[in-house]
DNA sequence: ACACTGCCCTGCGAGC
DNA sequence: TGCTCGCAGGGCAGTG
């Protein structure tokens, strides 16, 4: 499922393959509910004629910015691809939604499981958007001094915290098990309970696990696949995400453990990443 | 304000 | 072999 490296692969995609090009038409699939803003009709109308002339990303929201002032942000979820590709290209059995370019190549949207979502936002919507979405990690401003100190004021476990796009932006399940692995802090110890050093390892952690993952194009699972359709190679080097109950720890080979955190399967080393002591 | 739960949706693997 | 069932999960609405 694409997280803060495999949206900002398909971003640079983007970058590269339709900065600059004009949406001719916008020709909406039978299924709009992926549309979540404005009406379908309204977004399709509005979009057309318009110039792409960037793009952007916050945290896994995908932007892609029109002449005419407005953004279209795009969330994959899950499932969710976009993809930059020919006319005679068969669609998919989950395509959704095609925005036809004036060069005669189309930018696609499919997803399987119809989470992904699109919007069409004016510069207010935009900004007001973006107060919505906790801080970049990757980003300078984010010291570990500062994150230290956002942990501290929250007493729900770490793991569904950083996962919190409201308080951190594009961690999602499989980076934060890998970033907690690495930190060698338990999923479900309480945020205000760590220390400054564990808070500065789990920071850095992030960053390294996003860094990896995007210089390998993004770790693929299952679907993800980048806009030309190509898949991450991250998933190869994953320590924990892949690993099933009882495997080995890479680092100990103490048997890993498999919880459910906040709805999310969570797997640990119950070695490395102790338990937190019950109060 | 904060924390937590249920829901959306389809494909796939396990079990019988 | 073919069926049913349950799981996978990001974000949002609703609840406490």
């Amino acid at each position: 499922m694409p997280e803060l490296p495999e949206v900002e692969t398909v971003r640079r995609n983007l970058q590269s393959l339709v900065n600059g090009a004009v949406i001719r038409e916008v020709e909406l699939g039978a299924f709009t509910g992926c549309i979540a803003h404005p009406a379908p009709q309204e977004f399709a109308a509005r979009l057309s004629g318009q110039r792409i002339t960037g793009t952007g990303r916050r945290g896994k929201n995908l932007f892609i910015l029109l002449d005419s002032g407005d953004d279209i942000a795009i969330h994959l979820r899950m499932t969710g691809d976009l993809t930059v590709v020919l006319p005679d290209e068969p669609r998919g059995k989950h395509h959704h939604l095609a925005l036809l370019l004036d060069d005669g190549r189309e930018l696609r949207f499919s997803d399987t499981r119809k989470f992904g979502r699109l919007r069409l936002l004016t510069p207010t919507e935009f900004e007001e958007f973006k107060t919505t979405v906790g801080p970049e990690p990757l980003e300078d401003e984010l010291t570990p001094e500062r994150f230290f100190e956002m942990l501290q004021s929250r007493g729900r476990a770490v793991k569904p915290l950083i996962m919190d796009q409201a308080f951190l932006a594009g961690v999602g399940n499989i980076y934060a098990d890998e970033a907690l692995f690495t930190a060698r802090i338990h999923p479900l110890r309480p945020a205000d309970s760590l220390t400054f050093d564990e808070a500065s390892r789990l920071l850095d952690a992030i960053r390294v696990a996003f860094l990896d993952a995007l210089g390998r194009g993004g770790t693929t699972i299952k679907d993800y696949r980048n806009a030309l359709g190509e898949r991450g190679e991250n998933q190869d080097y994953l320590q924990i995400y892949s690993l099933s109950e009882g495997e080995p720890c890479p680092r100990c080979g103490t048997p890993i453990s498999r919880i459910v955190v906040g709805q999310r399967g969570t797997r640990f080393c119950p070695h490395c990443q102790p338990a937190p002591v019950q109060a």
